[in-house]
DNA sequence: TTGAGATATGAACATATGTTAATATGTATT
DNA sequence: AATACATATTAACATATGTTCATATCTCAA
């Protein structure tokens, strides 16, 4: 009943299923894209460069919330910022990351 | 030193960035590939079809462990079962997570 | 150098999440 | 029907996560 093929190649797959990593690196990316308040502040930027103070006017959140959150962008690359004076202004590292939330999307949207 | 173009810009962004339904799925899916057993399950079912116990022993996971991330795979349409006797053949419901899942490896791979 | 504005950081808290053990349910075989 | 195997479900637990308040740090202007 079962395919001998199939069978052989279950055997094998332990050893070729490597936890490399890469892997915890693009688990950690998806993490980090799990979350609405960090996808709100990226689809912000992704429309224009922002300062701390106007991402928090923007989407109507704590300058706490939007500081925490934006360290968290930073250290998975995906937004920097730099100094203006007062002000940082943050923009996307990355055009990367657009295309990924698309994808999904598309993805989402597919559903049905 | 402010461009004025920004500032307008800035003040109806607020009104453009609609919290969807649609950005609240995107963040689940998201979610769901947030974590390195569910990757995992999910690169092993890329290899192959597989049963819940194939799962278990190449993986090296509990069975219960190994349910309950399926039970979640299956909430966001990543994965989809059919029985077959006393085991369920568990396969990938859909090419579109590979493609997902390849784009981020390429954004991780890029950096430095 | 003092004050005010902008941003970052730390601690505390409530909630969410992943894993496990125990058990229930389903399915085939005898 | 009884048993054994495969999968699902429930409850419990420890840990991770997101938000907030309070405060620190940085930068400019007076």
């Amino acid at each position: 009943m079962e395919d001998p093929k199939h069978l052989e190649v279950v055997s094998h797959l332990k050893d070729h299923l490597i936890v490399s990593s890469e892997l915890e690196n693009v688990v950690a990316l998806f993490k980090t894209l799990g979350d609405v308040t960090r996808v709100r502040i990226i689809l912000a930027l992704a429309e224009s460069t922002l300062s701390v103070t106007e991402i928090t006017q923007v989407l109507d959140l704590n300058q706490s919330t939007v500081s925490h959150q934006l360290s968290l962008l930073k250290q998975q690359n995906l937004v920097k910022g730099t100094r203006n004076g007062k002000n940082i202004h943050y923009e996307l590292s990355d055009r990367h990351i657009m295309t990924i939330v698309d994808q999904v999307k598309a993805h989402v949207t597919e559903r049905y």
